[in-house]
DNA sequence: AGCACGCCGACT
DNA sequence: GTCGGCGTGCTC
């Protein structure tokens, strides 16, 4: 038997199947989709099985070295979608595998010494011989750091060493022993007479066996006995008095909470009528793509817990797709008190080896409901019965790195193989799906009504022109100061929204104007207090702070802008009283820090919580009254077309963050610009209307929904070779191209060097074009090829969801 | 991506 | 004469 297999080599040149053969003692047990070691040129790697056939065109074969599952990685239905996604995404067969796959399914490339076959231990030099006494290989890394490589060398010389390449699973399978008593309880105090009465530690076990006769974990016994090591059983087990079995474990997030039951919510009038479509897409197995269209606070959850429950009870499966920071422990809560221990959880803070056990017990079908971000999308269940994506407009569902995937394109796709519908939520749907409702591609389901009937808050915008004619330079005007004092006096709570870290943006010299740039990146380097530092955001480069202008030497530097620190430092200085709690990405990178903050903030340990974006989705604190939004305009001037909408979406998800209970909430933006259409209608919370506006505006801009775009970016070390290159690309795609597709370009890219790569790039925006496929591949094979000699490096996004 | 092969410059 | 520079091309 021969087997196509994919080699793990994200290059060009081997994005294609090689043919090796299949062992004999094998020919059973391979399976495409599973993952084997293949000897390859001199080296030996991981690779892909994707096909097994009788016959190779190929005359010198040869055979495979190993396997590395014993069940396929990737089952027919992923095998097939990971090659739709190279094709679609136009990255190597390679990287579309690997990303759906756990990162411990990486391969671990470890260099070793071996004895050559038909060598003994023996026969080597004598210093060596206990080195190799065990496994006959030992650690290349070994072998140098205790200076043995010129033994090495000379056994290798002599033929009786042999370099070789261990490939094995970046993360390990966890294994834990289980203990448990052979004995009854007679034969136990039987036992325990026996022992001498120094082995303090042994009688001690003995008599936790008697207390507890079952089988138990190691770690559970050494911990209630308070006793450490294996050590203390071993005799024990020698004796046949005890039994220890060792079995794989799973690494548990959530070992240390408590999931309690909960009750199914009674849904009101208006849920039960979106439910009612999507149970009979469920029934009738539909391939139909629901759009939950639900302000915040409508009960969107609930609608997807109990459409859940129904496939489950079904023996079906169901993938919940949240964005990355809406996964909070709430949400986590929330499916975990519903379906126990069938579901499995998939964020970016759990550990390699912590995810890699959650897919494992997917894939096993050990649990019926995954709920994760992006890459969960790719969970190996076998039979789908729903896909949801909560709050489907949000930017963290496209991955910025190599497969350049749209989450929603994968479910859709996944959903059309398991005949099963999909449901997308949002309260501000992105314009390319509220535009698919309108045309009948989706089924629009709406709920236009908060479940407890609350009002939705009260919205003020605040003109910050006026209030700097008014004489007021700081960065609170008077109404949210106000508003402010009067929460913190009352003890209720507010949320104060800013889209930018670090203390202030950007550090100019009021003598000549020069303001601080990274030296690699050319954007603004951002001024952080506490280790007051200059920080470059997208290199991280981090520089001292100038005294005097690097330019013309004046003293007059001064900080502009604003920053969640320097905004904490001003409210201690006019609310020394107030208790704030700050949330951006330099308080919230420590694992966990994100949750303890939000802990506080819950259990009323402050009084104002002041973040970042991060703040405005989902969180749901009762004694929230007041949202401030202390610049709203920061992301509207952004040379991106979807800035606009970004900016409405963030409006509106934050001022949905007030009066979710009891208490009525308010909502106080502070802008430049109170008259962009945008602001406006965000502060009315009318999505609709800032539909059709912006719809407008795209139809006239030729921008999707009305045409679809794809964004070609060469970078490279030298502008002129940037530049010819992004010139040379766009005269190619002019020259193919059907007349009805626009081609921009080739320009500078709005981040115009970033880690000293000069970015040149070409737009283009299409209908229908029957050739881009074609183009597109062609151009990433001409310049893709020698990307690693020219030192140029061409991406190619097509729909592309951040422009810059 | 690695790694070998291979063809031209400055050295024991 | 050789060691070593990195251009070119191959890996079943």
């Amino acid at each position: 038997m021969i087997a196509e297999v994919i080699v793990d080599v994200p290059a060009q040149q081997t994005d294609r199947p090689f043919d090796y053969r299949v062992p004999e003692k094998w020919s059973g047990m391979i399976q495409e989709g599973m993952r084997v070691t293949v000897p390859f040129g001199p080296r030996k790697l991981l690779g892909f099985v994707v096909k097994l056939k009788e016959s190779s065109e190929f005359k010198s074969l040869k055979n495979i070295s190993g396997l590395l599952d014993m069940e396929p990685a990737l089952n027919e239905e992923l095998l097939e979608l990971g090659h739709w996604l190279a094709d679609e995404t136009m990255c190597f067969k390679i990287s579309a595998f690997q990303a759906m796959l756990p990162a411990a399914m990486k391969a671990k490339y470890e260099k070793q010494i071996r004895l050559t076959r038909g060598m003994v231990v023996s026969d080597l030099l004598p210093e060596l011989q206990p080195l190799f006494q065990k496994t006959g290989t030992m650690k290349w890394d070994d072998a140098q750091n205790n200076e043995l490589l010129p033994l090495v060398k000379k056994e290798m010389d002599r033929g009786a060493l042999e370099l070789s390449i261990k490939v094995s699973n970046k993360g390990n399978v966890k294994k834990e022993k289980f203990i448990k008593p052979l004995l009854d309880k007679e034969g136990l105090i039987t036992q325990l007479g026996e022992i001498s009465k120094t082995a303090k530690n042994q009688r001690c076990i003995i008599e936790y066996f008697l207390e507890n006769p079952i089988e138990s974990p190691l770690s559970k016994v050494l911990k209630d006995t308070g006793l450490s090591g294996y050590s203390v059983i071993k005799p024990l087990v020698n004796k046949g008095i005890l039994h220890v079995q060792e079995r794989e474990s799973y690494r548990d997030h959530y070992e240390q909470h408590e999931f309690q039951a909960d009750a199914v919510l009674p849904l009101t009038e208006e849920q039960r009528g979106a439910m009612g479509p999507i149970e009979r897409a469920v029934e009738e197995k539909r391939n139909e793509t629901f759009l939950l269209y639900g302000v915040t606070g409508s009960g969107k959850t609930e609608i997807y817990l109990q459409s859940i429950k129904r496939i489950v009870d079904e023996g079906k499966e169901a993938i919940v797709l949240v964005p990355e920071i809406s996964l909070t422990p709430m949400m986590v809560t929330r499916f975990k008190r519903r379906f126990g221990n069938l579901v499995a959880v998939l964020h970016s803070g759990l550990s390699t080896g912590e995810k890699y056990d959650e897919w494992r017990k997917i894939q096993r079908g050990e649990v019926k409901v995954v709920v994760g971000a992006r890459s969960a999308v790719f969970a190996p269940f076998k039979n789908i019965g729903l896909i949801i994506i909560d709050e489907e407009h949000e930017g963290s569902y496209k991955q910025e790195e190599m497969p350049r995937y749209h989450a929603r394109d994968v479910a859709l796709k996944r959903a059309s193989y398991h005949h099963c519908p999909v449901i997308l939520g949002s309260a501000t749907p992105s314009l390319e799906t509220f535009a698919r409702a309108k045309r009948d591609v989706y089924t629009l389901l709406t709920l236009k009504s908060r479940v407890n009937q609350r009002a939705l808050p009260e919205v003020s915008i605040v003109d910050m022109r006026e209030e700097m004619r008014g004489g007021n330079r700081s960065m609170f005007s008077e109404l949210l100061f106000e508003k402010l004092k009067e929460r913190v006096e009352k003890g209720e709570q507010s949320v104060l929204m800013l889209n930018r870290r670090g203390h202030s943006s950007f550090v100019m010299c009021r003598n000549c104007g020069l303001v601080v740039t990274c030296p690699n990146c050319d954007v603004s380097m951002t001024f952080h207090r506490v280790q007051s530092q200059m920080k470059c955001h997208y290199c991280g480069l981090e520089e001292g702070v100038p005294n005097v202008c690097p330019d013309c030497g004046s003293d007059h530097i001064r900080y502009f802008g604003t920053g969640t620190q320097k905004v904490e430092e001003e409210l201690g200085k006019l609310m020394p009283h107030a208790r704030v709690i700050r949330m951006d990405v330099d308080t919230t990178s420590r694992k966990g820090a994100h949750e303890a903050l939000l802990k506080r903030f819950e259990d009323g340990q402050a009084d104002i919580l002041l973040g970042t974006q991060m703040i405005a989705k989902g969180l749901d604190f009762p004694k929230v009254t007041l949202v401030g939004v202390l610049s709203a305009d920061t992301m509207l001037h952004l040379p991106d077309f979807r800035s606009s909408e970004r900016t409405f979406q963030l409006l509106t998800q934050v001022s949905g963050r007030a009066g979710r209970h009891e208490l009525p909430g308010e909502v106080v933006i502070q802008t430049y610009t109170p008259e962009h259409y945008s602001i406006q209608l965000a502060s009315e919370q009318d999505y609709e209307g800032f539909f059709m506006r912006e719809m407008f505006l795209r139809k006239q801009n030729d921008y999707p929904p009305y045409y679809y775009i794809a964004l070609l970016t060469v970078s490279h070390e030298d502008v002129l070779k940037a530049m010819d290159t992004a010139d040379k690309i766009t005269t190619y795609i002019k020259r193919h191209v059907s007349p009805s597709t626009v081609v921009f370009g080739p320009s500078a890219s709005p981040m115009s060097r970033i880690n000293n790569r000069y970015r040149y790039q070409c737009l283009l925006k299409y209908k229908r074009e029957p050739n881009l496929a074609v183009i597109l591949k062609k151009l990433n094979e001409t310049y893709g090829r020698n990307a690693a000699q020219s030192g140029l490096q061409l991406s190619i996004d097509v729909n592309p969801f951040i422009m810059m």
